[in-house]
DNA sequence: ACCTGAGCCAAATTCAATTCAGTTTGGATG
DNA sequence: CATCCAAACTGAATTGAATTTGGCTCAGGT
């Protein structure tokens, strides 16, 4: 059973999937997934309502859609930012950097994720909606695998603790995706702030 | 401004109040809120959907009325856990066991507070729901001083090393509460395997 | 015996999401 | 150029769960 990356839909030169996406990340990021109207999505792009299920089987497929794009851009990033980081503790500190190296709308993509999360877990009914939910659910486990191995190597590398690196990953990983509870761009606090803070938290978590 | 501390309306004693807070625990956390029917819970009361209306405003009124209690036992048990314990990094501890240290019905509280912690900040339409939305937002806000305050004493003891304890605190609490994300006490890892892990990742995230 | 309010229900209503039954449009094809 | 066709779109129904309406019932107090 291959991880099946789904393959995008054709950027039909007239296409206004792009700008469904852009509008929903707002407005679902903005006012939350149930508070929105699907609707207002619609008005945003200047499309009627009904255009909308031309590119999404349903407003919740949507928002499946863009889970799945941001879990998508978070394995990446991991990826490319620790690919080549041979000491284990520097490896962590670049992810962690990486993960907080995001734009503003990546932001709202972020908070629709986590707020979200649940929907992952019971099946769908509709057939592309399911799609997704299971590309994201896959999606999910190879971003836990990315952190687990980092620990992993770094444990057997002796540069950490033994400990258990299932756990300890997990639990890496939701310290980190927990600011985007709460964290706003126009908040008190800036992002590079909070960044440095939970790398330090994660370095002491994992290597004390 | 005062916190205002809902009355808990009166147990009549035909009252089945008690019994839906129940049956939409665990209907809101298995299934979900947004996946169950509010006429489900009826069902599981043996009562009329209609009947509902007699307790709650609305189903979301009974989403946020299980949040705030949840928040209001969490909060209770961290200043029973930690009241007599004045070394601070045994008042750490004993408040992540205390966090812990949890019913299954409990449990499935928590994962319904963290689902939905969103719905705390837009305000709500009908004044029964906003009543609790803003009792819950300060329980919130309370829970998190609870443990920024305990950090603050840590440091200013000189038990901890001098850092954003507004930060750190909400950190802190973030990990713990990631848990109830994906814990589920049929899983793999026992619950208290997973405390012992955290209170661990806790002490070394606050304290080296 | 009567009154009252908590507790309850069947039927009607609402409103956003979704389906239906087509209509437009731009580019490729003959 | 005329034609075709798939992508893109639309206004008018339809659906279904949440909620409102308008009463009914029963237990305890007077």
């Amino acid at each position: 059973m291959m991880a099946t990356r789904i393959v995008e839909p054709e950027a039909g030169p007239r296409s206004k999937r792009a700008a469904i996406l852009a509008a929903a990340v707002d407005c679902f990021g903005e006012t939350g997934f149930e508070a929105t109207k699907w609707s207002t999505v619609a008005e945003r792009v200047g499309i009627g309502q009904t255009a909308l299920y031309h590119y999404f089987e349903s407003k919740t497929h949507c928002l499946l859609t863009i889970m799945r794009l941001e879990l998508q851009r978070s394995h990446d990033k991991f990826t490319e930012a620790t690919a080549d980081v041979a000491d284990p503790v520097e490896a962590l500190r670049a992810a962690v950097r990486a993960a907080y190296d995001v734009s503003d709308q990546e932001v709202l993509q972020m908070r629709i994720l986590q707020n979200h999360m649940d929907l992952l877990s019971g099946p769908r009914k509709s057939k592309r909606e399911e799609a997704e939910r299971v590309a994201a659910r896959q999606l999910v486990q190879l971003v836990e695998r990315d952190w687990t191995n980092l620990l992993v190597r770094g444990m057997s590398q002796g540069a950490f603790p033994l400990r258990d690196a299932q756990l300890l990953g997990a639990s890496v990983l939701g310290l980190i995706v927990s600011v985007w509870r709460w964290y706003r761009p126009s908040g008190p606090t800036p992002l590079s702030e909070v960044g440095e803070l939970i790398e330090g938290a994660c370095v002491r978590m994992v290597a004390t």
